[in-house]
DNA sequence: GTGGCTCCTTGAACCGGTTCACGGCAAGCT
DNA sequence: AGCTTGCCGTGAACCGGTTCAAGGAGCCAC
């Protein structure tokens, strides 16, 4: 097939004043609902546009108005690592639930360094690229929420930012669910549990191994065993393969991730141990296999999709002006049991 | 904190032309780097816009030479299918990786209608947000090549298009990787086998269905036992409960992905039926816990990362202006048995 | 009849780049 | 000396929208 090109014609504003009888400014009013247009001439022009097939040009409107009707989502992670966890993918769908409906775009960027996040954050706010951001997976003094502001971006944080803003802000409470996991695994007669946990840079990571901790301690569980991984199966992997290889080996682990605690089930089986009978395993995300697992993942249900609407609604607010002094409680985590948790072995 | 605004004064073209002393046509030519700048000059100019930190502003570039700078990337699929599915974000990642060294940027949408599709497709055209667009998950009587081609906008396909184009389009040979599944199954001593298959719409998912079932045929096994599904868990556990619930349950089952696998092997499992004792199980994919599992799955890699970086290489190529003749061939998928399949069971 | 007001409409500037056509100047050629 | 040629540089138009300030028409009141 010839690309049926030859320069392909597109209509403009120009035209459809041509089409209509008026100059192109009363077009523009017109077709933005702006005020100061005889009725009867609005519905001349909306209809000879729509006849013409008309759509703004957007790098045109973008340049005029110094608004880019995009918004940036930048994930510092590995391919493999984003590939393997459902949550960002989710939080994509909801984020473009909402902005397919305003005719904003979103674009997104996947770096591997924090240098390279760094540039991703510079060239999309220099360029003009995007409205705002979305920041998620916040770190240890995180220097994103430094970079929107020195760009002058709008954003929606999902966790809480290292100092006070008017963006809008989006938190939920982990402690209602882990408190729930805890409870069951100790009337389960569990005494030695253990965690392996996301990297401990990642301000959510550390939070909820503290409340984890927090937890144990208060049924009287020795809580100092932990072990830092990176959320990657690989990573899940070597943990438990050093918590059941050790002394004392304990009677359940739970995990930052599903990734890794599907992988710990693996290490367990490796060693000829039996899930829950020998060891209790709990995940974190409810990832979509979870369920199908043999024995089916006990785990903590999250919403991302929902994270995602309610984050894009909220930043096209912020981008409009709106200034956000409360942050917004989302709906909890919740702890779903399955079969991979059980009576602890003697 | 106070956002640090008060109109974020960028720095525009001309400042670098009144800084350097020369006028803005000079600075454009210096920094596309186009002949007919004395060498002095140059260097002048670009030293200056370094000093400021001067970068284009994309609506104003995009708005003079009609380019977005962006390509765009439409899945039509369930939120839910789109995050269990790592093909598509290790995709991304893949397109990414060539993308943003070249000041392309990638923007997503997520549709769940073919309506909703086309709507997206129109849209990134007439707004001119892209420049060209990646086609994947080709379908029977696929609508998207009409709309670029209307449209006049560029594409890459991954698979083979209904028509002959100029554009580029990726292809890889699956037959490789289902003649060897299918010698290590009769190897085995496996005689019933049935599949349990992709959309039929889908076009790949077809065709993979049919070369399963010539490699079948050749070995004198009966090639009618498929049943098809929607790619989700929930859908390949429904249709892996009908083989294994009917009469002349088989002694094994392929996939055409690895998340209906897994599903596959849960019910296989609450039926009290062993894997691969009883069953063998075989998926498509080699999603990243594929070989945590217990047991491991056997299953057919894929490159979607090499896929995407050759796609957007080939596609910023086609939007420069070169023309394709030949498709280019992807290295074949590998079949990798694991644990999940064994000896037909008597 | 004139001033003032409202309502509708328009010309022109502007957003920040790219690019075309042209001009000045020095060197090269006859 | 006069003409061509090439190099380097510039003014102005253009991309396709938005928006400001101003203008014309119609109406009312004094």
């Amino acid at each position: 097939m010839k690309e049926a090109s030859g320069r392909r014609r597109t209509v403009r504003i120009s035209d459809v004043a041509a089409a209509a009888g008026v100059s192109k400014t009363l077009v523009s009013y017109a077709l933005n609902n702006r005020p100061g247009v005889r009725e009867e001439t609005r519905e001349r022009i909306v209809e000879k546009a729509r006849e013409l097939g008309w759509t703004p040009s957007l790098p045109a409107r973008a340049l005029s108005v110094s608004r880019a009707y995009a918004i940036g989502l930048v994930f510092e992670k590995s391919p493999e690592a984003l590939a393997s966890d459902q949550y960002y993918t989710s939080l994509m769908a909801g984020l473009q639930s909402v902005l397919a409906n305003e005719r904003y775009s979103l674009v997104t960027e996947v770096v591997e360094s924090t240098e390279a996040e760094r540039e991703a954050y510079l060239r999309l706010a220099q360029d003009g690229r995007v409205d705002g951001m979305v920041i998620v997976d916040l770190r240890q003094d995180d220097p994103r929420f430094a970079l929107v502001r020195e760009a002058g971006l709008a954003f929606v944080s999902l966790g809480w930012p290292p100092e006070r803003t008017t963006m809008p802000v989006l938190v939920y409470d982990e402690s209602e669910a882990i408190t729930d996991v805890v409870r069951h695994l100790v009337d389960l007669g569990h005494r030695r549990v253990a965690q392996v946990v996301g990297p401990q840079t990642n301000a959510p990571a550390r939070l909820r191994r503290e409340l984890y901790q927090k937890r144990f301690r208060e049924h009287g569980i020795d809580a100092s065993r932990w072990i830092e991984s990176d959320y990657t199966a690989a990573g899940g992997r070597a943990a438990t393969a050093a918590l059941l290889d050790g002394d004392r080996r304990p009677t359940a682990i739970v995990y930052s991730n599903d990734l890794m605690a599907v992988a710990g089930m693996s290490a367990a089986f490796s060693r000829g141990l039996r899930v829950p009978t020998d060891i209790s395993i709990v995940g974190w995300d409810d990832i979509t296999i979870s369920q199908y697992l043999h024995p089916a993942l006990s785990t903590v249900t999250q919403h991302p999709f929902d994270d995602g609407k309610v984050a894009a609604t909220l930043l096209l607010e912020a981008i409009g002006g709106r200034e956000f002094v409360e942050p917004v409680w989302m709906p909890n985590p919740r702890f779903v049991p399955r079969e991979s948790s059980g009576p602890a072995s003697a």
